[in-house]
DNA sequence: AGCGATAGAATTGTAAACAATTGACAGATG
DNA sequence: CATCTGTCAATTGTTTACAATTCTATCGCT
């Protein structure tokens, strides 16, 4: 066997899948701003395909959530108000709840080393200044978590809400200022994990989604979480 | 304004939604079998759609993970393996346990007599032997945990779940031995909600669905929950 | 007899044309 | 002058036809 090339199945994605792929990556960006009308004969003619393919990648991301259908009217760009952003929250931190504590039933140290060079990540582009690559480390602190579970379902859902997550990021240019605590909370989570304190794990980070709520929202409200203590 | 009509605006269901709603019916209810091919002519024959709606609404399914697509072959019902399975449940107690969360404190009192309203019902069906409203009482129960609980994120990613539960119960033909204990479990869920205890009912909704693993998959392996005590 | 290649059939992916519904603007009427 | 109605333009929803890819079965060869 050749070396150098990693023989993995030829992937044919499908059209529908690419178009959905990219257009979740334009939404996430905030290429299309939020309430925004997808017009579909103008986005067919932008990337080149047919109407079929594209109504097809449309239904995916409606079904994700991202997109909302009016009958002939239209697709728009979904708005989150506040309240829909926190009950995001509450899912996201379902999740990544959950895998915590899939976590630390497995092998938590590699875990908890690979999400610790995660936050050395964030500190490298907190150092640069580099806020784009500030979300990048963030959000792959998160996917990693759940990833590192070894759950299909959970990193499923999650990656949807991960979108979600940069589109809120993006559209409120949302600020980072205190990223000493903003990374501190970040180790926190990984050092519980390291640890097997799955408890801990899952207090801090649901401490952590709050703080990011707060940051994401106007009225401060209750918090997402509530602590198992 | 005439009375007896309650003049709710008309909602034009979309095309692909309905074949979507009545697709995901039939695979929940053991009527294609998993594993199956769906061929699109058939299906569009069948429905008394084109082929253009029909796509669309598989494309949901696939989003949703009830149909695989293998490109130039056909789609295809998804086949859960016991690992599959175990993994669905994780992320079903993660929305489930979060749902709880968010019960204990809003309105828990009324949230607990609407559950005990449904276990009242699951003893009714026990009664009467009817094993298939015995399944509906017990899917509704935990519906209605989500629904509850408020939040639309959670009761998206919930109804997604309870067609693949269905799916797995309705193929399983899972044995419904033990019944009481079944019923009681349900009862204690609702009353540790009643009672605004979060910990204990998140505690004992993690057991309850280790006991419905148990009946779902032949191995036993290590639950999908563990205790916070 | 077993293996390989080739041809055929079936199915999906794509595209373009057609039909139906909606929203807005303009004109008529009280 | 305000309001209602009718027409028009634009967009979506649906259907039909066509192209490309893949599986299968048969035929020939070793």
């Amino acid at each position: 066997m050749p070396q150098g090339y990693s023989l993995e199945p030829v992937v044919q994605e499908s059209t529908p899948s690419i178009i959905a792929r990219k257009l979740r990556y334009a939404i996430a960006h905030g290429e299309v701003a939020p309430g925004s009308q997808l017009g579909e004969a103008e986005l067919a003619r932008e990337l080149g395909v047919s109407r079929g393919p594209l109504r097809e990648a449309m239904q995916r991301l409606t079904q994700e959530g991202l997109l909302v259908s009016i009958r002939n009217r239209g697709l728009f760009v979904i708005e989150m108000t506040d309240a829909e952003i926190r009950d995001m929250y509450v899912l996201r931190t379902a999740i990544e709840s959950a895998a915590c504590k899939l976590l630390v039933r497995a092998d938590h140290v590699a875990a908890g080393n690979d999400l610790l060079a995660k936050v050395a990540k964030m500190e490298n582009a907190s150092n640069a200044g580099d806020r784009a690559a500030m979300s990048d480390a963030d959000l792959a602190f998160h996917e990693d978590l759940v990833a590192l579970s070894g759950s299909r379902s959970l990193a499923r859902i999650h990656s949807t809400l991960m979108t979600e997550t940069r589109m809120c990021l993006t559209v409120l240019q949302a600020s980072y200022r205190g990223t000493e605590e903003w990374i501190a909370e970040h180790r926190g989570i990984a050092e519980a994990i390291l640890d097997g304190n799955g408890p801990l794990a899952e207090l801090r980070l649901g401490e952590h989604e709050d703080d990011a709520l707060a940051r994401l929202t106007n009225s401060p409200s209750e918090p997402a979480s509530v602590s198992i203590a």
